[in-house]
DNA sequence: TATTGTTATACTCTATAACTATA
DNA sequence: TATAGTTATAGAGTATAACAATA
């Protein structure tokens, strides 16, 4: 009846998961202090790299449901960086566009994210990095298939 | 006036924190369909595996505050999962401890996790882990350390 | 006064369901 | 009917500030 103590060690995906908090947690403290915020960021890189796409592709891509990415975009719009206008072609689609002040955020919060990756990768080599990039995208790929 | 495509690829901390959002996402479906979550596995594993430490020690090991800590002890407490009584010696610690059903849960979700990162780690030799786990320490310590 | 933890409150991100507009 | 997006609502996780209890 007594309690022997259990062997345990963290698993991996505690520690990919502590790890990018701390990285994420340090990166929006840089993002907020240049008037951003990661979720504004994505969204910003969103549009900025495929323009074209609708909003459901845009959420797609940032992992999110379409609601949400509403959610966001009602705030951006509210602090002026997009606008949004139906597409004449089909009006059902809503076209995502940078204001003049979304495309200086993006410009200020890229020098942020760019400098911020460089401090991230001191003492790392591109050869360990694309080790390391390729490992996550395995790890994320074994997450989401079905077992 | 026209737009020219700014040249961009996803910066590497964006890349961690998609993989670690998939990745997260995938084993907090896995928890609740046990009756856990994230947060609940992290309390049971930082109360099981340091049982002396005091509640702000144990938030620090979760990377959170000791108020967000009190909010999921709250819920856990309500569920019948731990209980908390002051420690004879030094009144003002709290000595969070499992009970039966904490003990239980605690078990039955390391089956869900050990199961979890047996699928994750397909494919993948101890080596890599160990070299992608030392680059994940050395991402989270340059994203903390001031600049 | 300093330490430990809680309470009150609020913010952000996320989701689902029901809805509107358009095709 | 099907598609694109929005609105309404809610829940989880987090934080800060003020507080109570104890030392």
């Amino acid at each position: 009846m007594t309690n022997p103590p259990i062997p345990f060690r963290p698993p991996v995906g505690l520690r990919l998961a502590a790890a990018a908090k701390a990285v994420s947690r340090a990166f929006d403290e840089e993002m907020a202090a240049a008037g951003g915020s990661m979720a504004i960021w994505q969204v910003l890189i969103a549009v900025k790299s495929r323009q074209t796409g609708n909003q459901r592709e845009l959420a797609a891509s940032m992992g999110i449901q379409g609601a949400t990415l509403t959610h966001h975009l009602n705030g951006m719009e509210k602090s002026g960086l997009v606008t949004r206008a139906r597409n004449p072609e089909n009006r059902r689609v809503h076209a995502v566009e940078l204001t003049p002040a979304g495309e200086a955020l993006f410009l200020r919060l890229r020098e942020v994210a760019l400098g911020f990756n460089h401090r991230l990768r001191d003492g790392l080599a591109d050869e360990d990095l694309d080790r390391f990039e390729h490992i996550l995208d395995r790890l994320a790929a074994n997450a989401t298939k079905e077992s």
